[in-house]
DNA sequence: AATGAATGAGCCTTCATTCAT
DNA sequence: GATGAATGAAGGCTCATTCAT
């Protein structure tokens, strides 16, 4: 991350990447500027120089964190021939990749959103508009080519489907891991969730995409 | 609930009380003992005389909440005689209707559940042994006899399908409100969505059901 | 002073009257809580305990200064049967004694009144009704028998004559001594100025007590 | 007051018109180096480069303040053939209109040295000298020629008469106008209080004056 | 000559906790 | 058994000041 904010005032980049970190492992009220200030190697006095508030240098955290944080573009390496299933499936693994790899030292990117999804702030807006409505958007344009001219409240309910299912294994990881155990957990790879997510949503959509003649 | 514990003590049943609302509005750190007691109408030193802590006045607070805020048996309604299908569709309607619905004066038991989910304390394993691994169980049961002979695996995953989808709906509720706007999100009433997961899980399953024929 | 609050509560006591003389010398904003809870001999998180607030603590203080410092009734000792000119002189003398009077310790509690009058906090209303306002009808009694008959406007003006003249001799002391030097200040001891003011005075209320036949 | 000072280093110069507005505004303590750098759009070490220290840019904004605040002579124009009464009487509307006028644009002049009159910092030898003890050598000529051949003591007494009740209207202005009530205070405006100043002082005056027959 | 960046001390306040009763 | 009083630690924040440029 430190090739971004090309490379000037140092410190207020290093300050913006503890306080994300920080931010990230205990949340805005259990963060303290103290410690944000000595994981950055700063002067105490430093946030309120830079940020002049504790509230505003978590803003500018979080916004920087998914500014910056994830790989720019990351759905344009699916084919642009590729059909709409292959692109779930692309969408889907991305979405694991990025949001449910757990193993990375930078995973408290998603740490931080996920925290505002439970209680959201003032940066809840921002973040949404920024980061998550344009992979929303794809998704959408995925299901409707799936199953074209279903009623908006349904689309809306498939997408949240997939999203559902992939962010539970970042959510109820915890829960989740002490229900099955661990080995169980551990075989739970991502190239395995990706696909049976994938197929489980495709089957979904299917379940709705001609509806027509069977009912309910 | 001041039926439960031991009906004895009331201001120690007033302190959890208060506590388990306190902590799910504003978190372990966020949440004041000041304001417990304050809610609860007993003295400060109150809790440190009842519990010694704050830790172990948290500890017992989640405990009882989850011990006697919710129904007792809330699925031994569905009716013994119905096919796995049926009791899927009342799983699910359950789920929402305990953990997702809105009404906000008892909600606060799942707030610390989701709270726990996040970032897990030490509550977090009795919790799921005692509340959350008996609704796990009989989902599995459910989908194993809607799929049988499936790997343990797939049965898995299978399941987190199911409760993806449910928890996204309480868990993302911001940031998909957002998203859809608000009117589309209020279209998603527990009917609607309970008839959805349904039947997309229905047919995920499905699809993982006689995948002999098909492979992959 | 630690008489009165009946004894009880020492340490709320000890702290109203450190923070009196903590702000009587350094107002509002150069007093510090610190400073005042040394002085007190509490601890640093008793402001907060008993008062809750800076703020609150220094309305308490000024009050309680001007509640217990000063003898209960001042000017009763006024002989009842006195003319109106020798209750004009034990006012101002008792003025003096009171306000102007330099080498007591105890005369922090008018550096807080002045520093009021300059510019007034909340205090200063109750201040005003409680304590002045009593010895200011006092004043224009008198007055009022030395003139009858005259203007609203002239009494005021003519009771601020009064009180002026008295003030000035705290307010503008440290210009004033320096103007004529301290021996010459040292010389305008109470006694004497008592008297020059009285007469003065009476001076001034004679000049326009009867300016019918004179005009102006 | 732009073209006071050198008219070289503008800087310097809005940094200490800044200065003297938020010095008098807030006194020493309260005012910031911050806010008067801001209301100076100047640098936040401005200050400290030009003056170096806090302490002394208050220094030099008092005096800049004084010296070029005011008027150079403001009571040259009483016309010099005019007796003694009548520049009293000059005398007392100047002071009045210079101390007590409340158009607040300007007077924050004289908050500085009111300030310094309560609680004399390093400033105020310098500021009597140069600005004050002018003005009372010329009120005591005009004491000394209306009443000649007074004691010293008597004399410096009946200018601080004169003084004290032109103060009072300045300083005890907020206690005075509770007390009286708004309208009444209203109603004591310059002209009036000249007037009404003026003669009671005259009449202080000539109780003195001729004491030989009359004794006390 | 002048400034943006950074510093360390200190402020008021709030917290969970303990103690004497 | 239960509480009002008091404590020490830490919190966020603001301040005057300095330094490298």
């Amino acid at each position: 991350m430190g090739e971004l904010g090309t490379g000037l005032d140092p410190t207020r980049e290093r300050l913006l990447e503890a306080a994300g970190e920080e931010f990230a492992a205990h949340g805005f009220d259990g963060a303290t500027i103290r410690a944000i200030c000595r994981r950055a190697g700063a002067n105490l006095a430093a946030v309120n120089y830079h940020f002049g508030d504790k509230e505003r240098l978590y803003y500018e955290a979080v916004l920087a964190a998914h500014r910056c944080g994830l790989p720019h573009d990351p759905d344009l390496s699916a084919p642009p021939e590729a059909g709409p299933a292959e692109r779930l499936r692309i969408y889907v693994r991305r979405f694991l990749e990025q949001v449910v790899a757990v193993d990375r030292s930078r995973s408290w990117h998603h740490d931080l959103m996920l925290r505002e999804m439970i209680r959201p702030s003032g940066v809840c807006e921002a973040l949404t508009e920024e980061r998550i409505r344009p992979r929303f958007r794809r998704l959408r344009e995925i299901v409707e080519e799936l199953a074209p001219g279903l009623e908006q409240r349904r689309l809306d309910a498939l997408c949240f489907t997939v999203i559902g299912q992939c962010l539970f294994y970042r959510m109820g990881r915890s829960v989740a891991e002490r229900l099955i155990g661990p080995q169980a957990w551990a075989r739970l790879d991502t190239e395995f969730l990706a696909d049976h997510i994938t197929r489980c949503s495709l089957a979904a959509v299917e379940a709705w995409a001609a509806p027509v003649e069977a009912g309910r």
